[in-house]
DNA sequence: AGAAAAGTGGAAGCGGTATTCCGTTTACCT
DNA sequence: AGGTAAACGGAATACCGCTTCCACTTTTCT
């Protein structure tokens, strides 16, 4: 039996079907909003994970919970690419491979691309580790020279928030516009 | 007394106030829609106007309409200016001079900049004469060898539209995100 | 001035989506 | 096996914004 400790609460482990139910739930939600993005609804995750809405709201106490854990699962994926990225020896391939790995991964994904065009406090938290990796990739091209001195971590940052929302209107023409302005971030 | 002719109506002219109203509510509906989007409710424009919410609806459809009607005004500026710009000697100068324009007009109407981001066929249609226009903007750029020989009308507009989510997330931060991006333009 | 037509205000209605609630079911423990 | 707490399902609820409706006011016309 587990019991509170001071303010701290042990956490029991959760039922066997409850554990099942979580992982249906979370399966089922990466598809249906990286399909049709965060206005989905909550109905068709349910239906989908084979669960009702009520089972849902056990394991998230919101949509916006539920989206925000997709979310910063995706934003940890992306992390680790640019730590990776960060130990490949070229300054420039290394910064420009990761952009452009970062963007596929948007564009696999609506809820992804969504939270990066509308980037809401609560996603630039969860964005965080990621923004001084790509941060570090950004200045030591620039060290290189292979990046104009004049750039900034921001600058990529809105670069990646421009292109959220230019996949949205475009089925590929995002490829020409990320071509243009890695371009133009070239020194 | 007006009839029908044929399956033309013709329109009989509003009453005074009727066209008080009406300039009323476009005033007020500037105002709240530019400072803040497409989600400010009709009743704050209608309050601003002073003048029932009925009121709004007997002289727009719907609220869509009313904002339509708004990205039009719009439109039409930047229409006007794109057309102006053509007459300027300098291709490049001319080309970039108007996506500088076009972009200080978008940062001061947060509904228009929506509108851009988002571009749903209706505002796609409204745009079509400045797409026209600034595409042979970009084309005497091309042929005067400022602008990169690959770059096409599309990429403009997704340029703009970039921009337009960009701003809604950075204070001036657009100015450097379009400063880069005209940068990876030129040939 | 009086009648008819046009216009108005804003409360009520409607539709649609996120969230709650609780009677029933399932797993866990002894 | 039986008792108990956890988890479930999904109908009902809460909520919120757009739109409609109509009794009342203002303008226009003769």
């Amino acid at each position: 039996m587990n019991v509170s400790i001071g303010t701290e609460e042990v956490q029991r482990p959760l039922r066997a079907d409850a554990r099942r139910n979580r992982e249906r739930v979370l399966k089922a939600a990466r598809a249906v909003f990286s399909a049709q993005g965060r206005e989905a609804h909550l109905e068709d995750v349910a239906s989908r994970a084979k669960v009702g809405v009520g089972t849902v709201y056990r394991h998230f106490p919101t949509k916006d919970a539920l989206l925000e854990a997709l979310a910063r699962e995706q934003f940890e994926i992306l992390t680790r690419w640019s730590l990776e990225a960060e130990a490949v020896p070229d300054p420039w391939a290394a910064f420009e491979a990761m952009i452009w790995r970062g963007a596929e991964l948007q564009a696999s994904d609506r809820a992804l691309m969504e939270a990066v065009a509308e980037f809401k406090p609560s996603v630039a938290r969860q964005a965080e580790e990621l923004h001084a990796s790509t941060e570090r990739l950004l200045r030591r091209a620039q060290a290189a020279g292979a990046v104009r001195a004049d750039a900034t971590g921001e600058d990529v940052q809105l670069m990646m928030c421009g292109l959220g929302s230019v996949m949205q209107m475009s089925g590929d023409g995002w490829r020409r516009y990320l071509t243009v302005m890695l371009d133009g971030l070239r020194a």
